[in-house]
DNA sequence: AATGAAGGCAACCGCAGAAGG
DNA sequence: GCCTTCTGCGGTTGCCTTCAT
């Protein structure tokens, strides 16, 4: 079980073939096979090790192969076998004539994976990701807001000109509304973690940087006013444990923002209690929720799923426009 | 025209499983 | 059953080309 000895033999040549290479390769295998790719190199007349050969000839020097870019049929096929497959580049290869592990590969990382992130699919689970992610703009942007709230709140003469202006009512709102979104986002927070801790998947289905950014963006909502930086994960001693729930200082749910979130449709909303339900299992591969397949051949969105959602908490959202401008 | 950034691709590295002695 | 060798695979790196400023 050991690794190879092959590569590790000082003096032989690395880096790129060059034609004369190629042209020996070539001639050897044409006539003899590649037999035992360990002694080829030697029997070839060539100064590299066999592992170098032999990746030359599947990826390069092959008759077969196919050059050129991809076509949509190529592309689908990869999508689709990507789903279920995952990084299986050389199983999705024997589907695709012609068409190295390697190419498949490299395809995907510089094409295919970024279309899908752009489209708002995780490139790994192949379903719509989480779209607090996509929002963390608009998420930091509150953890500001919230600092001119906590200002409002210690008399600042500004935030006394605002009440003064009619804002009062916005201002109790948009709590309610911070309180709310910070819960949801540690619940994320904590199952991501957790995930990417524990169950570190082949397919890797959350990355360490959404996690993160989960984590980053509730910390930023949690952090106390004017400390608006928002600390790294790292600094938060980022170990997948609980997120705090709560807002540093003393009561936030004034009977005002208790009114509000009932009106937001958050009955029985608590923090401390744990009430959100947790986020959908992101890694089960096998039963994508979205047909992306469809959505990247037309580039035209997700919807088709009639009755599937694609937010993870599907009945546990109020239909308040409040939370369709998060999502 | 020069230069830095980004993209694309070939090749390398290291791990794991299979095969054979 | 254990050890060694070989092969295959997936992740990563680094170079070259293209694009933007």
């Amino acid at each position: 079980m050991g690794r190879s000895p092959c590569c590790d033999e000082s003096g032989l040549k690395k880096g790129p073939w060059t034609p004369e290479e190629d042209e020996k390769l070539l001639q050897y295998i044409q006539k003899n096979g590649h037999g035992s790719w360990r002694t080829l190199p030697r029997l070839a007349g060539l100064n590299r090790c066999g592992k170098s050969c032999r990746l030359r000839w599947t990826n390069y020097l092959r008759p077969d192969i196919k050059r050129g870019k991809f076509s949509q049929e190529e592309e689908q096929t990869i999508l689709h076998l990507h789903s279920i497959l995952g990084n299986k580049w050389s199983a999705i290869a024997t589907h695709l004539p012609g068409r190295t592990d390697n190419e498949i590969k490299n395809f995907w990382n510089t094409h295919l994976k970024k279309r899908l992130i752009q489209m708002g699919f995780d490139p790994m689970t192949h379903r719509p990701r989480t779209d607090f992610f996509a929002a963390l703009p608009q998420l930091i942007a509150l953890a500001s807001l919230r600092d001119q709230l906590a200002a409002a709140a210690s008399g600042d003469p500004a935030a006394v000109q605002m009440q003064g202006a009619g804002v009062g009512a916005d201002v109790a709102i948009q709590a309610a509304k911070m309180q709310y979104l910070q819960c949801l986002l540690q619940s994320a927070a904590t199952t991501i973690a957790s995930a990417g801790s524990g169950g570190s998947t082949s397919s890797g289905a959350i990355s360490a940087h959404d996690a993160d950014a989960a984590l980053a963006a509730t910390a930023a909502l949690s952090s106390p006013p004017g400390n608006s930086s928002v600390p790294t994960p790292t600094a938060m001693g980022h170990s997948g444990g609980q997120v705090p729930c709560t807002f540093p200082e003393a009561p936030v749910i004034t009977s005002d923002v208790e009114a509000n979130l009932r009106l937001l449709g958050a009955d029985g909303f608590t923090c401390h209690g744990g009430s959100l339900p947790p986020l959908a299992d992101l890694s089960d591969v096998t039963n994508p929720v979205a047909d992306w397949c469809s959505a990247t051949a037309a580039s035209s969105s997700c919807g088709g799923g009639g009755a599937s959602s694609p937010f993870p908490w599907p009945e546990f959202f109020p239909d308040d426009p409040f939370v369709t401008d998060f999502l």
